[in-house]
DNA sequence: TTTATTTCTTAATCTAGATTAATAGAATGG
DNA sequence: CCATTCTATTAATCTAGATTAAGAAATAAA
């Protein structure tokens, strides 16, 4: 728990596979607030693709949420010619679907009140409030935990 | 100029390949306010790959922001078997990069201010002003039109 | 247990940006 | 050309959410 295994400013080489546990990642501004970019629970990979692929430093940090067993693995993988036709194929489906959300984030970050946001996100990760601190939820809904705590006193 | 080419709420087949011109594509909320999610210039593709991969309704409306030369390909391509090896690694790298460009806009949308998405929309296009109504970079940021008028005002 | 640290809540105040409205300029169409 | 519709600006007012501050509850540590 509190392990940082990425840090911002660096070219990520790996990425992160959650095994057991939950895990964050997040880029922190000039005034060192913290932004959630993402959870990753069991079953998911967490990875600054643009960073490994475009040999680009990246925004965020990466850190476990809980205690947490994960498998970190070399992203060259995909860029090289040992990957199977199949596996480049799932890969793609994989990179549409993250589009897919983070079309769906910009969307209602330009469009939606913190209170529908919240909402939204409480149907889309109905688990996930009962193993996240309120503040970082309020963090990943780009709100600070007083407005959270505030909205959620509203019903 | 002005021509629809996609709606909200159907399936997406096609993938748009702005030739000559300006597109963009918008989700409008139930106020009826458009929010612009991406412009597309000369030797871009617009799509939303998400609806066309996993059959979900679109949330995006496309059109022409000026008059313009599009050539419109069925998005099935890449899902079946004719795709080769290369084009399929091609393919992953545009998706990632467009994953990168989708991560920065949320991190810009949760820790910067009007004025600094403004700076850095200008800094990231420094050509679309000239070919953009005000309202519509203003939408794109997630701003009022009266508000960027404020903010250019400033400097 | 007691103490310290972190998290959550409540309330008062402040501010960026929304809303409303009015005006003027630019583009479009007949 | 004039008339209409669209676009940009300015100003007044309003509001969602930020900030600041202080206390309560929960967690962790000793």
């Amino acid at each position: 728990k509190r392990e940082i295994i990425q840090k911002q400013g660096f070219v990520s080489k790996n990425g992160f596979y959650v095994k057991k546990g939950l895990i964050r990642s997040y880029s922190v501004d000039e005034k060192g607030k913290e932004h959630i970019f993402m959870f990753g629970a069991e079953d998911w990979i967490i990875a600054d693709l643009e960073s490994n692929v475009f040999n680009k430093p990246t925004q965020l940090y990466i850190d476990t949420v809980e205690d947490s067993e994960i498998v970190i693995f070399s992203l060259d993988y995909f860029n090289h010619d040992e990957s199977t036709k199949e596996k480049l194929q799932k890969n793609s489906k994989l990179l549409t679907r993250r589009i897919g959300s983070l079309q769906r984030r910009v969307i209602q970050l330009m469009s939606s009140s913190a209170k529908q946001r919240y909402e939204m996100f409480l149907e889309t990760y109905p688990l996930l409030p009962n193993r996240v601190p309120q503040k970082m939820i309020a963090s990943y809904l780009g709100i600070t935990p007083e407005a959270l705590s505030k909205i959620r006193g509203q019903r």
